[in-house]
DNA sequence: CGGCATCCACACGGATACTG
DNA sequence: CAGTATCCGTGTGGATGCCG
């Protein structure tokens, strides 16, 4: 289960504290909108809280590291060399790459290929899995370039 | 000019050199996908490189932030007062909670209201340009809750 | 070419305490 | 209630060098 292994703080634990013994306790893993309710004392508590981290951090976790968006973007119109992609996002350096391409493939996101060729090729192909991620990518990409120039982001 | 405080590594500037003299050079700030050619002497250059950083890069770190997604997600139907907020979202301590709020308010993305109650209140609210924001991350939803179960996070 | 190893600074973020 | 302040460990990520 992969709530496993996330850390709980003051707050999930309040939750936690708060669903006890209630109708579906536990099983709220959906990601329907909290909302928050007051009982009899006044005392306010969170239903249907998001169940940390809800699909949206989870996603978030999964492709929006550094650099992690840019590689899967990169990699849609066919397998890619790995000295090719560094080439092609600037600004992250060999040892991010290597990194990235690592977790994605762990995450079965990313094919990493061997040629063996002299000196040796490496391709990186998307697989079947990642290739789900492109669609929202993509929206991502037309809402990042919809945005006024002049935001300053870091 | 956004382009403006990013770094560039070795990889930028064999970009930016590789398009110099080019036709089109310094204007490639779209987002058309990159791709790699050879020269004939064999050397091999980057061809509508990822403008550092990429449409995709720079959405990602607007709202890629740890907890930046899940919080403008639990503002789409109404605002919402600070503690509850920390209330639904579990596992992002008040610290968190606060410094992404702030950031979100600098881009204009959220609205802060302070009423004077008293106790003193103060409620959240999504901006017609965060709400631009939400089409996409219910496509991370979506995509993050078609993903296996078993798929590690961390 | 496609990395890995190492070093290291600094940003991130959790815990805790305090405040108007 | 809605934060701010402070401390401080840890992770992230850049730079550099080396290798098969």
């Amino acid at each position: 289960m992969w709530l496993e292994g996330w850390k709980r703080n003051q707050y999930t634990f309040r939750n936690l504290v708060s669903t006890e013994g209630l109708p579906g306790k536990g099983a709220a893993m959906t990601d329907k909108t909290a909302w928050i309710e007051e009982d009899a004392e006044g005392r306010r508590h969170a239903r249907d809280a998001c169940a940390e981290p809800c699909a949206i951090e989870r996603g978030m976790r999964i492709v929006g590291g550094k650099w992690t968006g840019s590689i899967l973007w990169h990699l849609k119109d066919g397998p890619v060399r790995f000295n090719d992609l560094a080439r092609m996002i600037g600004g992250a350096s060999k040892k991010m790459i290597t990194e990235r391409l690592r977790q994605l493939e762990d995450r079965g996101l990313v094919k990493r290929e061997v040629l063996d060729t002299s000196p040796v090729s490496v391709t990186y192909e998307i697989t079947d899995l990642g290739r789900t991620a492109l669609g929202f990518l993509d929206g991502l990409r037309q809402w990042s370039e919809s945005l006024p120039r002049d935001l300053h982001v870091d």
